[in-house]
DNA sequence: TCCCGATGTATCAGCGCGATACATCGGGGG
DNA sequence: CCCCCGATGTATCGCGCTGATACATCGGGA
């Protein structure tokens, strides 16, 4: 109850990104804009907080480098600022491996998806089927409402509103396309081990190609 | 100064919609969900404060309605609390059509668009043309920024992010398009039919919109 | 009858963005 | 030679917005 529970993403995306190697906050953030797109970039705002709250909970350390790089004996300024250097801690890689096994739907909702597709290369190959196949429902279920509703207030609507949603809807459509592919390269890609494509997961029922 | 000017697509679609009709604001937010769509529609957490603040400009007047639709003397309970229907005033329209008029950057960026095209059909030929353009070379001038950082990291990332950033590259590749089309289509609308661009007159009549 | 979902108004904690602040550093132009 | 500028680097604050929650009335189905 009190741990406040930031959201879980911004940690998540750290948490990966500090796996792979140590960094300060700002080479950190840069590598966000590349992991998650320039937009759903993280503010300082919201990152700074974060590694703090996360060292507070162990999962972090912070080492402060002096970076005296030449043999400079530190001139009149006292303080010589230089980087924070932050590192995982043991519990940290075993949050972050705890976050990585998540498959229920706090993955593949609209913010999380994301970040976990990006980890796929260090995520279960099961995990990350399940995750593609949520999210693929998650997406089809939405799309259905959408659809519903914008059929019944198609006349009641002028042109420019309707072509907005249209166009909205088509994006939707070609993202479940795109993560039928990502799912059937999944499947083909197991060949190699047992297969079992054939069992019934399906979590919603999925018509194999719509059109 | 002390206007705190809220964010100005929440006002804008507000007041686009009590231009059409007065309303209460449960009634309201249902409308914006389908004017704006189920994501981006506000929650009432924005709108109620920001209906109180319009009032608070005198752009909006509130009436309580008490709602006694029959005859039925208003049974035993005192207290019969009903709807409160928004209504624009003057300076409301005035600030709706200043709205409409507007067409600088703020027309066109990510959070603003969405609305200006929604209200299109009541919106000068020539103002829709520059925001369409606007957003066609933001969204341009956004494209060549992630073309250029996904080439010069593409070797450096794993698969699953390079997919993802594929796709988020056609979502916006595949948008500029849908731009070109509806830009196209406003050109060609003004050469074959001769409008009535020139004449002032009617706020609202609204055109039969290409399909 | 009782519960449930829709209608209806309203508030609150908390999160994330954008702006801002401060400081160091290398380099290019006046 | 200096000064400005942009990149690097850490950090905070205001505030809009979301999601949760609260409360109240109403019609209808089990």
């Amino acid at each position: 109850m009190s741990v406040s529970r930031r959201g879980e993403v911004l940690e998540f995306a750290v948490l990966g990104l500090l796996a792979e190697s140590p960094m300060h906050g700002y080479e950190l953030r840069k590598r966000l804009g590349s992991l998650l797109g320039p937009l759903r970039a993280f503010s300082y705002g919201s990152l700074y907080p974060c590694l703090k709250e996360l060292v507070a909970r162990d999962l972090l350390t912070q080492d402060d480098v002096p970076a005296a790089t030449t043999s400079e004996p530190l001139r009149g300024r006292p303080s010589r600022r230089s980087k924070i250097v932050y590192r995982l801690t043991g519990d940290g890689k075993e949050r972050f491996q705890a976050l990585l096994a998540e498959s229920g739907p706090s993955a593949w909702e609209d913010d999380n998806f994301g970040v976990h597709l990006a980890f796929f290369a260090r995520t279960d190959r099961e995990v990350r089927l399940r995750i593609l196949e949520g999210r693929r429902s998650r997406l089809e279920e939405r799309l259905a409402t959408v659809r519903t509703a914008l059929t019944r207030t198609k006349e009641r609507v002028d042109g420019y509103t309707l072509e907005l949603h249209r166009h909205g809807l088509e994006s939707a459509e070609r993202e479940v396309r795109w993560l039928d592919k990502l799912i059937s390269a999944e499947q083909h890609d197991s060949t190699t081990r047992r297969n079992r494509s054939t069992d019934r997961s399906d979590t919603t029922r999925t018509d194999p190609t719509p059109r």
